[in-house]
DNA sequence: GACACATATTCCCATATGGGAATATAAATG
DNA sequence: CATTTATATTCCCATATGGGAATATGTGTC
């Protein structure tokens, strides 16, 4: 057996450092295809495939308006890692330490604006 | 470009479900090669092989002990998955977080006049 | 040393890949 | 309709894969 498809499922879609990247795009508005390809400094057709792929997986959705095609992040989709990562969790070392420096750093974001 | 090796990252080792099995095994206890082999169900060579990519990715730890090896998973490697899936946690549609925003956002009308 | 046991490595192969180039499709515009 | 714009699809190929079989390595035991 090859390795799995890359739209097998969230685990393998989410493996390549791209479509991480175009998730993290989307996640707070929608953005056309050519927006991202400007902001990732890609060629269209790889942009396209790699949107096609995470679409195959539910991790985005689409909507067309006249011709283009609106992506968004469906964040719902990440759960499956989320939830996997989470197990772990308990098993963390500094585990209060580090929740609470990233706290602190939130914190500081918000109030740097 | 062909895909990324599997052991470039945690994000394409995990991509892997019997990998992540395997690391769920070794969650709580560390175990010998042969245990993981008996509760998978799969080819020595195999595991053997997972178990290579885990350590290589810095998700598992060995420790030799006569003729076994014994694995353990180190938690913190997973952290990057954590913290990615993390950053969408705002975005989903669960229920209390609902309510906590619709909340805000009447706070903020109320004080918008 | 001869052997059994535990694990890793090598060899094999069908398969999916990601990117670029070229091309196709679709919609707006003149 | 011809053309431009936005996006998707097809074709190409070097590359890594996961599993099984066979083999190698290492370690206890007699």
């Amino acid at each position: 057996m090859a390795r799995a498809a890359t739209t097998s499922d969230v685990f393998n879609a989410l493996a390549e450092p791209r479509r991480r990247e175009i998730l993290a795009l989307l996640a707070d508005a929608e953005k056309p295809v050519g927006e991202i390809v400007a902001a990732l400094a890609e060629g269209q057709p790889s942009i396209s495939k790699h949107l096609g792929v995470l679409r195959k997986v539910g991790l985005v959705r689409v909507r067309r308006t006249g011709r283009h095609r609106m992506y968004r992040a469906n964040a719902d989709g990440i759960r499956p890692l989320y939830d996997f990562a989470k197990t772990f969790e308990k098993y963390w070392t500094h585990q209060l330490l580090r929740v609470k420096e990233r706290a602190e750093e939130k914190e500081q974001k918000k109030h740097r604006r």
